[in-house]
Order: C-alpha cells, then sequence, then structure tokens
DNA sequence: AACTTCATTTCAATCGTTTGCGTAAACCTT
DNA sequence: AAGGTTTACGCAAACGATTGAAATGAAGTT
C-alpha cells in the first residue's frame, strides 16, 4: 500500500524513464502505441494521480481561487460563494474560502497568506473596517488577479461585479412613496462601505425627487447584522414626537430588528408604519407580516466574478482593460409594505 | 517589481549560495551573524516570503485541510465552517471548502480532488445520497487523516463529532408531551442519514416510553430543506380524521412549513398543535410564533473537529484510536410549543 | 612545518513533474 | 552502400526550498 504512486514509480516498474511515463500519459506523438498503453494500464492499476503540488511548482499556477468574504453566517455571501464554486468547479479550479469577519486586520493577513500559498488570484469582498488598501494594491503590482464583488475598492481599477445601490435604494424608497408615505427613516450601515453609502444616497435621491424634505433625525447608523440594537434604535426613532411611516433598512436583520419595535408599540405594519429591507434573506418571507425588499442573486454574482477572473487570467496583460459588471435587484413586494 | 521574489534572487544579490540564504532564514547557528543580517534585512526589504508551493513538495505537507459539507445556504454548517476556521486559523492552517450540494458523485469526485490537490486531511459530513463510501475509505487506508461531522459513516472508524441525535429527538418529543401533547407526529429526513434514523428512533422512543401508540400516518417523510413540499405534507396530515397535537419535524426549515399549513388551516398554536423544529436557525426566532427547536453549536463542532484533526495529525499512527466527541445540545423553547 | 580543529559556506540531491534537446536504431532513399 | 528521415526514447535542467555531506580557510597546537 504506497502512500503515492508517482511517476517514477510507474518509471522503475516499465523500466523505462520518468519522462516517457509523462509523455505516455499526454498522449504525446512521440511515444509508441505499445508503450503507452503499458504505461496507461499501470497508471489506472496503481490508482496513480498526478502530484498537483509538484504540478503547481512546475507551471506557476495552482488552479486555486482565494475568496475573502466577511462572514459565512450571511444568506447573502453563502449565495455568492455558491456561485463563484459553480463556475470554478466546472473549469477546474478550486478554491479557499477565508472570512474576515469584518476585520481589516484579519483581512489584510488572509491576504497575504493567500498571496503566499499562491493562489492564482482572489476574489474579495471587504470588511467594513477597510481603508488602508496596501494590501490589495501590492497584489494589483504583482500582477495577480483580483476581483472585487458587491463591497469594492472604488481606489483601485479591478475587474467588480456590484449591484447599482443608489438605484436600488432608491427603488425601495420609491417604492415606500408609492404608496403614500412622506416620513420615511433610514438605517443606515456603516457609511464607508460604498454599498451603505450608495443606498443612503439612493434614499436622499428618492426624497429629493418627490420633494420630501430630509429629516435629519430619521437617518441613523444601525450597525450591520445586528437585531437587538436595530429594534432600540427603532424605539428611540418612535419616541420622536413625529414618527416616521416608513423605514428603509440597509438589511433584512435590521428591517426585521426595526419591525419587531414597531410591533411592540402597537403600530401597524403597513398602514402605520410600512419596512422594507434589503437582499432578501431566507427568513424575509417567513416572518409576518411578510418582509418586502430589494432581492439580489448572490449565485449569479459569484458566477459573474468568477467568470471575470477566469477572463483576466486567460487574457490579462499590459492593456487588459478591467470590467465592472452590475447585477440587475428587483423589488419584492410583501406586506410589510402593502396590505395582502 | 519581480513578479515573486526567491531565495536565489536574494542570494544572487548577496553573491552568496541558496542554501546560505535559506539557513540564515531559519536563524541556523551555521550562518555568521553578519550574513544573518544582511540576508534578513535584504529580505525585509523584497519583501520576500517563501514559496509554500515549493515547501509543500518538499515537505509533503500542505498545512491545509479540505472541507466537504452538504450545501453553504444552510446556517448550521455556516457555523461549522467558522468553528473549523477559528481553530484551524490560528495553528497556521489553511482551509479548502466544497459543498457536494447532496449529491454522491460531487463528493466522490470533491474528495479525489482534495486528496490529489494534497490536501493534509479531510473534514466530512456525508450527503443525503451516499452510501457506497470507498471514497473515504481509500483515504483511510492510505493513513490520510479523516474526521466525520454531524453526518458521520459509522462504518468507518474514524474521529468524529457528532449531536446525541436520538437523545436530541427523545427530548423534542417529550418536551411535547409534557405540554400535554398525546398524537405527535414526525416529519423526518433522508433516514439513510444517521442523522435522521436517530432522531426518528428518539421519536419512537420518547413515545415508548410514555406510554403513547405509534401511528405510521404520523410520521413521514417530509425532504430535506424544502419548505413548500413540508407544508403539503402537513396539509395531508390535517386531512386525516384523526389530526395531530403536535408534531416534531427533523429540522425548522420543515418546521416552518409544518407551521405555515397549521395556520392557514386556523388551527391554534401551540394550543391545538404545537410545533417543535430542529437545528434553531436563525429564523426560528424570528417567526411567529417563535419556533421551539433543538440548538446545536455548529461552531464547537466546528473547532472540535479541527482538534480532532490536529491531534490525529500530530499523534496520528499505527495504534492511533479515533474518538468520537459528542457535542450537547439544548432544548430551546419558544411560543409554538408553549403560551408565552 | 605539518596537523587539528572549528566556523562558515557551498555542493548536490531531493520532492514530482515537464520539456527542449540529443541520439540510437530502424527505415527509406537513389 | 552511403546518406537522409523517421521513430521512440533518455538526459538533464527547471520550478523553490531544504539538508546531509563536503569543502574552504583561518586559527590554534605541537
Amino acid at each position: 500500500m504506497s502512500i503515492q504512486v508517482t511517476i517514477k514509480d510507474i518509471a522503475r516498474e516499465l523500466e523505462i524513464s520518468p519522462s516517457t511515463v509523462s509523455r505516455a500519459l499526454k498522449d504525446h506523438p512521440d511515444i509508441s502505441p505499445k508503450t503507452k498503453k503499458a504505461v496507461n494500464d499501470l497508471a489506472e492499476k496503481l490508482h496513480y494521480q498526478p502530484n498537483s503540488i509538484a504540478l503547481s511548482l512546475r507551471k506557476s499556477k495552482t488552479d486555486t481561487i482565494g475568496i475573502i468574504i466577511p462572514e459565512f453566517v450571511h444568506f447573502f455571501f453563502s449565495t455568492v460563494i455558491s456561485g463563484i464554486e459553480d463556475v470554478a468547479y466546472e473549469k477546474g479550479y478550486n478554491v479557499i474560502i477565508s472570512q474576515s469577519n469584518e476585520s481589516y486586520e484579519r483581512e489584510v493577513s488572509d491576504t497575504r497568506s493567500m498571496a503566499s500559498h499562491r493562489v492564482d488570484g482572489l476574489l474579495v469582498s471587504v470588511s467594513k473596517e477597510t481603508e488602508d488598501i496596501s494590501h490589495f494594491k501590492e497584489l494589483v503590482e504583482r500582477g495577480i488577479p483580483l476581483v472585487f464583488f458587491d463591497r469594492i475598492c472604488p481606489e483601485l481599477n479591478t475587474n467588480r461585479v456590484i449591484i447599482d445601490d443608489f438605484e436600488a435604494g432608491f427603488k425601495a424608497v420609491e417604492h415606500l412613496i408609492s404608496t403614500g408615505k412622506r416620513k420615511i427613516a433610514h438605517l443606515y450601515g456603516d457609511l464607508n462601505l460604498l454599498i451603505c453609502k450608495n443606498r443612503y444616497d439612493g434614499y436622499r435621491a428618492a426624497l429629493d425627487k418627490y420633494g420630501l424634505p430630509f429629516n435629519e433625525k430619521f437617518a441613523s447608523y444601525a450597525g450591520m447584522l445586528e437585531l437587538e440594537p436595530a429594534k432600540e434604535l427603532m424605539h428611540r426613532l418612535l419616541d420622536l414626537p413625529e414618527i416616521p411611516d416608513g423605514v428603509f433598512a440597509h438589511n433584512d436583520v435590521v428591517a426585521y430588528g426595526a419591525m419587531l419595535a414597531i410591533k411592540e408599540r402597537g403600530i401597524k405594519i403597513p398602514d402605520e408604519c410600512a419596512v422594507i429591507g434589503f437582499s432578501d434573506w431566507q427568513f424575509s418571507s417567513f416572518v409576518e407580516p411578510g418582509l418586502s425588499t430589494i432581492s439580489q442573486s448572490g449565485f449569479e454574482m459569484g458566477q459573474e466574478a468568477a467568470r471575470l477572473f477566469l477572463d483576466q487570467l486567460e487574457n490579462g496583460g499590459e492593456n487588459y482593460v478591467p470590467q465592472t459588471k452590475v447585477i440587475p435587484t428587483r423589488l419584492v413586494v410583501r406586506g410589510s409594505t402593502v396590505k395582502i
């Protein structure tokens, strides 16, 4: 029971040279049919499997894609990974995944670790803390393909896959307005994340377009994925002399936190106060009333990111022009904004 | 801007041999302090990073753990991965993840791919289709560390991390009985998965212990993670002349499907029919009424699996004795079984 | 002056695979 | 029969790092 059959083992057994075995296995024309058969038969018999480490060393290519996401426990990112895997797997690529846990330090060390493990490139969604981007710049300068998805680095001219957060935020607020709401609050996330900033700007733009005043007490930072703080925050908004009749939350968890507070006050959803979230988490159709939201396909985003990556890997060079793909979003209307 | 600084580059620059550089970098006593300083300074300046591919080839060790799970989009498995990462990362290990998508074929090809990529070992939760386990047996025979978590292969004597599904199932049903329920249905998953079988057996055992008859119409296959089929199935149970007053579902998604059907019939939860699920998904505290369930810590399971793996890697040998760790579960009582 | 001893460094093989180049033997040519 | 092709294979270097053994040279000993 050999631990690991190599080309040399086959060569020794057949009393030929390793080079011949190598060529035989790849059906090289220089090798006689007889030898080829002998080699292939023995390889099969011994369950020969090429050592991909040796191959990687030889070819300076690992056929591995590194992925860095903020968190696994995040419905959206889970689906993105599935999308990446879907494309990568088919093309014979493996995938290494790390989560930064929204920590800048961890993101830097993950990036370096992956680079030193010689991934062929990285697919990244940056952490909420990230401001200094020299760890990514380094990769770009070294010519390592880098694709950002969802949470991008606008400073870096790389391939990107995003959604139009501005338009989506606009759409969400416009929907609230279309149901007659006039005092719309926005619970936003970390504004140094472009996605949050853009949703915020979309909110402001929608108010502007429909001539609604911007009330700064109605726009508050609600954290990223925490339920309780969002609920507390909503309670404080409901303590105001004039309370909102609509809430646009930057994600569904925060939206649900807001819903809880509203319900605890006995305020009717959607009549007295409507709520819309973002991302269409799995639970959003489960809660009551169903949470209206903006749906974004993580699977598609992952697929597209992987495709851009492979494109760069194949065609990348001096004058490669990175692209930015925009995945369409869709307004999903449920009971939290419209009575059913 | 060299694409990649190697030991040879440093050697050439300093006009010394690569071996000296290698030893200098590892603080080998043979090397003079002067040379060491020169080497380390230059290495720092050039951002030298050892090529881990070359190291892997030399040492036949990749410092990489392969993980195969059924699905990413699964709250429990997401948390398991976080747990594995937590331990692995700290010990300098990388992690490669694949999802089998519950497909046997995919599982086999993932396993082989990881083996040929020379992971140091595998952490696996088997797919629901898996019956033939020769792909795992092969690994064991080759001496490659293999740890199963949650969904194990009972035929293989490997390290394992599980929960006591029998006891948990028993506990869930006992809880229903303790609230006065007497006609308890069970919506189970694929019974060739040991976890599902054990939960089923726990259900039967609890009925037995409390002298309740087993009604085979009340025990039905409900699929794995599909909401609609579960709802449909529950509707059929509610069409029976005598309907259940309690439902134990093998996971929370199925439980919620059942809840939907019950609500659609206008049957009161929990008074007329109580529901309990399994796993404590994130949404389970969001739905109304809150879903009672069995909570299992995926994070702990992942940590434990990674620890067992590392233990085997360090101490594994001829007479290594694999262990089976059991992660405790907890009954979480919410509104779906007890009026609040 | 010849011999040890020691510190420091280089040589060469190794991990498994690929590949440009060289070459022996066999097979045509005319 | 001498030269030219073709066929089928082996040699050796390479990818980057490590490591046992050999080499170098200076200092110390007798």
